[in-house]
DNA sequence: AAGATTATCTTGACGGCGTTCAGATTCATG
DNA sequence: CATGAATCTGAACGCCGTCAAGATAATCTT
């Protein structure tokens, strides 16, 4: 099902059989070149893939210290090396996630016909990565949750942050409304994310049909609750 | 001993702030009254209390089986003739917070000066129970997305998925346009999750405190999203 | 009232987990 | 080539979820 999901994923991924050894080996003969490579090969970097990797192929339940240890060939004491402890690599593998979340939206923004139809796009690209990659999805969430902010690199450029602040501007919000700029970026993070996390209820099952498919009962929703719509600040009174 | 050990529990619970207090129940030693006690008391129940407790003061980390059971003075095997495994536990625990969360938007709704705004109360009541409950909200929630739908007892009449229904009709909503109802129910509750789950960023302080305090900033995000206003169903071409 | 039955709880064990630490190995460099 | 630092291993600790076997108490039958 989320087979297809990451393509862009998987060809960094590709290539990784199952035991270290062939993977070790790889990295530490392309040593030479960045000067980063150590004893062992980039075994920091290995350790995230793995991990990613168990995520999507056994579940967040199977994602251990120890099992992506034993997936990238090392002992299980190995990547307190490069982490300080298993949060901080779980970390690592979110922080890859919002990466590519980002080039995702961005690729959604560029996609739309018109800027008013940008921020739907970008919510459609929202939904849809955190569906095909659900795992990761709640991994990167959670992180965001326990420390309380968004992942630091929310300021770079192909962040999906700033695709949606540059998108709301170009939609027509008045960029020196500080506040005003600041609750619909707000509220259209909220917004998405509550749906990306719902989206897959069964018992939307009927509607989403009725809509012809999950992707039409997103747009749907999106819609539905206007998104972006630029509106009067308080419609009851 | 296990009468001492229940006693234990049942002062540090009544210690508990907040809510839950008319939801302990006398599990002194009454012998015949209800028919329902057992050998130990009502340990399924005592059990959730333990969880619940646990979950509020130590967080969700703390939260292991054993850790319940010694909590309610029982060995780590005892839970086991109550629950299949953990993670029934859990979801009782879950249960009992969406039946808590369905009365606060009871209230909520209530209070509100007049249909229109009741969703808009509806919204506030959700998320400041999900704030002042954080790891419970997660842990409900998370119960939620693993069986992929809302919990079971959502159709009850005090549910808060109930509420909703009825709001969107009284605020002027056809009824018997079902998909344009699902369409606006499932959006406020996905919006509404969202904020939830995010009201706490620490990126929004700024804001929050433009807008005096954190309820404030809620209604903001709320009213900003249109959450209920009837509307087009396609507001961009 | 006494015995049989069932439900409840305890004890003890198993394997897996995260984490630590002392020691072995390999790398970079002088 | 020697030395010191970075990297990995092995074994150990305590906690976890879970299970099987036995002890204990409540309930039911007669």
């Amino acid at each position: 099902m989320s087979e297809a999901a990451s393509a862009t994923a998987r060809t960094a991924l590709q290539g990784a059989p199952s035991k270290g050894a062939a993977l070790q080996k790889d990295l530490s003969v392309e040593g030479p070149c960045g000067g980063r490579p150590y004893h062992h090969g980039d075994l920091s970097r290995a350790l995230v893939m793995a991990g990613r990797r168990i995520l999507e192929a056994e579940g967040p339940t199977a994602l251990s210290l120890r099992a992506v240890a034993r997936e990238a060939g090392v002992s299980p004491a190995a990547p307190y090396h490069h982490f300080k402890d298993k949060s901080e690599l779980l970390d690592a593998v979110a922080e890859e996630g919002w990466r590519e979340l980002g080039v995702a939206i961005g690729k959604g923004r560029g996609g739309a016909a018109n800027p008013k139809m940008a921020m739907i796009e970008i919510g459609v690209a929202y939904v849809s990565f955190a569906r095909q990659n659900p795992a990761l999805y709640r991994l990167m969430y959670h992180a965001a949750c326990d420390r309380e902010m968004m992942p630091d690199h929310a300021k770079d450029a192909d962040s999906g942050w700033r695709h949606v602040a540059e998108a709301i501007i170009e939609a027509g919000a008045d960029p020196n409304d500080e506040q005003d700029m600041a609750l619909a970026q707000i509220a259209a993070w909220c917004n998405v994310h509550g749906v990306a996390e719902m989206a897959g209820f069964k018992e939307f099952e009927p509607l989403k049909e009725a809509l012809g498919g999950e992707e039409p009962f997103v747009r749907a929703l999106l819609s539905h609750v206007g998104i972006f719509a630029r509106r009067p600040k308080t419609p009851y009174e």
